[in-house]
DNA sequence: GGGGGCATGTTGACGCGATCAACATGCCCC
DNA sequence: GGGGCATGTTGATCGCGTCAACATGCCCCC
């Protein structure tokens, strides 16, 4: 994809610079940051990065460009896995969500979550979240079609689902559900809280 | 409550400062408010405001604490007005959460959002909001003992109904959802979806 | 086969923001 | 009527983002 193995002087510093960053906002925020630092770890100068990126705004966005370009992946593999109208396949595409999200939370936390940038302002990365949004928006609208769930504005069905998934995901990386409680528990009710209410409601 | 009206220099720096610092932050975040900007808004100089907050993060604190102190009134006065166990007091708790969210964006960002504090390092903050999920948990309690929802771990329940209210408020107030779509629908099919998973589900 | 040129890095300098120290100014209390 | 604390102000320091000028490999073209 980008450059190979050992090019010119560090070697492939721009990748690096993006694991780099992603390591360090794990650690401590977008704040904990700084391009002093990174150049540090990495053995370069200070305005290495500069060569790189034309700022550390960019710097972040590809952190950020990765990991949609991860969660793209991952959803589309268990989307494909589970294809069909089941509601299984809705399920497991908000787990996985929420399981990229506890996985790779730096990448979370610059795409949706704190620290996330202003999305509005950089072209590739609203493009990214609207292309996984509009996936999602596809597949109710096909459950829809197959009469599994109910007919209503699907935008409406993917911002509640959204919404719960996101939530859930929020809360687990920044710790603020406690340790004692049954995670799993939290994650299956909230999915299937979420599938009770796209359901089509069984005329009693 | 505080300093009454004019007292020293200025009058009341303090809560001057508190007010500025949310409005800032409204604007552009946290990163927004500069210890020189917000003196300068105010009429006085840099360093004034370390007359009233050891440090940026303090003032920081003191405006999530005003968001705390403001939402749990919220809480309490619907949650009052429709005592006793009926669901509709659940859902006017959520409504209320999600409504105090997109008027007081600036507080919430620092509560729970974006822009969050480090919860866990600020034993006012955590105990405001320790607060606030532990009353969710009573009332869940209550409800169960009554038979109007399930009985399980309701600090698992409490989670679901958070995550879901809290995932809807960021979306909303980091402006993701976008404003051709029904807002009001949203929330409503988010707290039905909610409620419907916590209800006791009716025989067949 | 050698020189020019671009890709990469490096170091120095500037400006901004947080914060501390030293100094100024009201006011209230004894 | 003066001392002392509460409030503010200005000067100075330090870290960080970022730009400019300068250094260093390597590859390509003649």
């Amino acid at each position: 994809m980008t450059k190979s193995a050992a090019p010119y002087h560090h070697g492939s510093l721009k990748d690096a610079l993006v694991d780099e960053a992603a390591a360090m906002i794990a650690e401590g925020g977008v704040d904990g940051v700084t391009m002093r630092a990174i150049g540090e770890r990495l053995g370069v100068s200070r305005a290495a990065p500069y060569r790189h990126f034309p700022d550390k705004t960019a710097l972040i966005v590809a952190v950020a460009a990765t990991g949609f370009a991860r969660l793209s992946h991952r959803l589309r593999s268990v989307d494909a896995e589970a294809a069909g109208a089941s509601l299984g396949r809705i399920r497991r595409m908000g787990e996985e969500y929420i399981r990229f999200a506890i996985e790779n939370p730096a990448h979370y936390r610059v795409m949706y979550g704190k620290e996330a940038l202003a999305r509005r302002e950089q072209p590739e990365l609203r493009q990214a979240g609207d292309a996984i949004f509009d996936h999602l928006v596809d597949v109710l609208r096909a459950h829809q079609r197959s009469g599994g769930i109910k007919r209503q504005d699907p935008r409406v069905q993917a911002y509640v689902a959204w919404s719960a998934a996101h939530g859930l995901a929020s809360l687990l990386i920044e710790e603020q559900i406690l340790a004692d409680v049954d995670v799993d528990a939290v994650i299956g009710q909230t999915t299937n809280a979420l599938l009770n209410g796209l359901r089509r409601r069984a005329r009693r």
